[in-house]
DNA sequence: AGCACGCCGACT
DNA sequence: GTCGGCGTGCTC
């Protein structure tokens, strides 16, 4: 290492470690060239290995002592140099989040780019239907056994065509598409990746819809703002034409030649999604989500930065999508929980979503039936354009929602008599019924009935949730599994039974109760499978089944025009939450459930079951709505100064031994800092999880400015804290959810 | 996060 | 005697 080749140029690099700063470097001679370093991606000698760093500065100067810094080794150069904007964004982010910047790139992209040698080129494989072969031929297999393969072959002839990882996602396999490859039913294609050019016939004009007065005014207001940063929050009713606004104003973007980005909850929703893009547009469309593997996603992700897609649709760590020509981007659904990620990096897909499209210049569209609360706050305070949908396609109305007191009266499985009755009245008129409970499993606790001992999993301190089906105790919050005991193990009991109900429960009992209707269950559980929710949600379309039981994967996206009855099981644990967002949510699950049933002729009902008919938060939804309620809650978040009026910070800290986190968040709150809260240390309402014992600390400012700063000075000081090694501590920015 | 260094227990 | 347990400290 002689330090004569050396030119003076520092870089600054960011490392996949969990630390809070960048790494400087030296680029000998040998290694310059007429490219930027800025983005390019660099092997470096850290410690005692070598690590893949991203270039995020370059220097004529360091404040460093210069002959203890090392020289890069190489430099991977090769077609994957993030674009300027997108590193800013994610410099931007770390800032924002407090993260370590070097954890931030790792997740934004992906893990092939962790790796030396980058993949070849994208290709796109897809299968066609082979128009060419024999009609009887496929006539006759048609009424063969082979049930999956036809299905399959059903699906390619009215898709034109499919790719890989979109009959993966719908639940076949490669042996299937292989056997009909095999009889010359469908043929393989593969045709690479070209950039994106505009084209004539990019639009279906066929498929266009004619907009309502309402929806023209919101597509027209996005237009007008093409060049500059505008955010559009359009609040409509399921079924109101939101997809449509969204397929009018992405027109423009597309027309001029740049790209749209479109994020959405879960996988569960992009194949719908991707189906009405393609109808309506001849563009190449890439999918980002968990669903693909590390070669596909590497794919999406190139494609979308040499210009080859036009529209990127995903799920939230789309957000990070390298788009050079990025003109509109889309957040549906955008009070989903889902866009924040719960672990490590916690960013909000769709916050990030907006600052990405302030930093670029370009409109982004919120969209959702049931707003959250913080954007409702920025469209009343004119930060957004507030849009509302309030007509339904059609001449379908709202679904009513009516409350029955179940405080005195006897449940059966958690069903009252007057429920049953609904259900039955409404099987009997031959249309469907929803059962909603927000409970997997069969029952969430079984217990002794002689000595009330309780099945604990002693690693959380919670009961265990028995799955009766699978013959197991499961803990929900760890997932550890135990078999179920035949004897109290306190006092010898055989009386050891399930208490309360889950979802499992619910189907056996009304399986059972309504015998000559067919019951489906969609749950975690039910539809661990690949393509198993594809198939269970088409059969109900099918009108396989009468009875709908599930958990809020119903209420997500799909629509069931047959239901006109929707049963809500158990939703007071939000009316007496400490965590004040708990009504929030549950008022928009409501909602959003409620909106997934009925149709213009068939009008749907809601009912809700509870024991506090007269609580005010549910009066208020009930009777007024839910902008009305929440407004109402607005009003009351402002005078606590709670978000989105206040700013909060959640520093959470867990070791295997109780008294370190509190030891460790106690020092940490002496940091003195000015105009902030400090709330804490106190347990996470889980203390104890998978082993690890929890102590939250929170940190509440009236600006940002002021959050930002205390948060700066309290990690400075912590590295002085001298329980600082005995813990993993994590800082959460904007937290949703304070119980863990 | 890795990875090395270092200082104590149960093995051939 | 030493293999390996994981506590501690460091990484431009």
């Amino acid at each position: 290492m002689t330090n004569i080749l050396l030119q003076d140029i520092y870089i600054q690099v960011a490392i996949p470690v969990p630390m809070r700063q960048l790494f400087t470097y030296l680029v000998p001679n040998a290694l310059l060239n007429d490219k930027s370093l800025v983005g390019e991606r660099v092997i470096v000698p850290f410690g005692h290995r070598q690590v893949i760093g991203i270039v995020i500065s370059v220097d004529d100067d360091t404040p460093l002592e210069k002959d203890k810094l090392k020289a890069i080794i190489s430099r991977i150069d090769s077609d994957t140099h993030l674009p300027a904007p997108l590193l800013k964004l994610l410099t931007l982010a770390a800032r924002y989040y407090h993260h370590p910047i070097g954890d931030v790139f790792q997740q934004a992209l992906p893990v092939l780019l962790r790796k030396t040698e980058p993949p070849k080129k994208p290709v796109c494989h897809y299968w066609q239907f082979n128009e060419s072969c024999e009609p009887t031929k496929i006539k006759t297999f048609k009424q063969g056994r082979a049930k999956k393969q036809i299905q399959l072959l059903r699906l390619i002839e009215n898709h034109h065509k499919l790719t890989w990882p979109e009959i993966r996602t719908l639940g076949y396999t490669k042996a299937q598409l292989k056997s009909l490859e095999e009889k010359q039913f469908i043929s393989a294609l593969e045709k690479p990746i070209e950039v994106y050019h505009w084209q004539t016939k990019y639009l279906n004009e066929s498929d266009k819809l004619n907009l309502s007065a309402e929806q023209a005014v919101i597509v027209s207001a996005i237009d007008q703002s093409t060049e500059q940063y505008s955010c559009h929050l359009v609040d409509g009713v399921t079924g109101s034409g939101k997809t449509e606004v969204y397929l009018q104003a992405m027109e423009k973007v597309l027309a001029n030649n740049q790209q749209v980005l479109v994020l959405v909850p879960e996988i569960g929703l992009t194949p719908q999604t991707l189906n009405r893009f393609e109808q309506r547009f001849n563009v190449p469309i890439f999918l980002h989500h968990s669903g693909l593997n590390d070669k596909e996603r590497f794919d999406t992700w190139q494609s979308a930065l040499q210009n080859c897609a036009a529209i990127v649709i995903g799920t939230r760590s789309a957000v990070f999508s390298p788009l050079p020509k990025l003109g509109l981007i889309i957040v549906d659904e955008e009070h989903d929980g889902s866009f924040k990620q719960q672990d490590s990096f916690r960013y909000h897909g769709r916050d990030i979503a907006i600052l990405r499209a302030k930093q670029l210049n370009i409109p982004i569209v919120l969209g959702s039936a049931t707003p959250s609360f913080e954007s409702l706050q920025n469209a009343l305070t004119n930060k957004y354009h507030y849009h509302q949908l309030t007509k339904r396609a059609g001449k379908s109305v709202e679904a009513k929602i009516s409350l029955i007191d179940v405080a005195n009266q006897p449940l059966e499985f958690g069903l009252s008599k007057p429920l049953k009755q609904l259900i039955n009245t409404t099987l009997n008129r031959g249309e469907q019924v929803l059962v909603f409970l927000n409970r997997r499993g069969f029952a969430p606790a079984i217990n002794c009935n002689e000595c009330h001992w309780v099945a604990d999993c002693h690693r959380c301190n919670k009961p265990y949730t028995l799955h009766r089906s699978q013959g197991l105790l499961i803990c929900h919050h760890c997932t550890s599994q135990k078999r179920i005991p035949q004897q109290c193990p306190d006092c010898g009991s055989v009386r050891i039974k399930p208490v309360g109900q889950g979802t499992e429960q619910i189907e056996e009992y009304l399986t059972e109760t309504f015998s000559q209707y067919s019951t489906v269950r969609i749950d975690r559980d039910s539809t661990r499978k690949k393509g198993e929710l594809a198939k269970r949600l088409q059969a109900i379309t099918d009108k396989e089944h009468q009875i709908l039981i599930g958990t809020q994967m119903l209420a997500k996206g799909h629509h069931f025009p047959d239901v006109t009855l929707v049963a809500m099981l158990d939703i007071d644990g939000a009316l007496f939450s400490f965590d004040y967002r708990a009504s929030e949510h549950m008022a928009q699950l409501l909602v959003q459930v409620a909106g997934r049933a009925g149709r213009a002729s068939k009008p749907g009902k809601v009912i809700v079951q509870t024991q506090y008919p007269q609580h005010p938060l549910l009066q208020d939804l009930v009777n007024n709505g839910y902008r009305h309620f929440a407004q109402q809650s607005l009003t009351e978040r402002k005078m606590a100064y709670l978000p989105p009026f206040g700013y909060q910070a959640l520093f959470r800290a867990e070791a295997n031994y109780p008294s370190y986190p509190e030891k460790f968040l106690r020092q940490l709150a002496q940091t003195p800092i000015s105009s902030c809260e400090i709330a804490g240390p106190m347990p996470a309402a889980m203390e104890k999880k998978a082993g690890k014992y929890r102590f939250h600390l929170i940190l509440q400012a009236k600006s940002r400015p002021e959050l930002h700063t205390a948060i700066r000075q309290m990690i400075a000081q912590s590295q002085q804290n001298e329980w600082l090694n005995k813990v993993r501590w994590t800082i959460d920015i904007d937290p949703i959810d304070l119980s863990w």
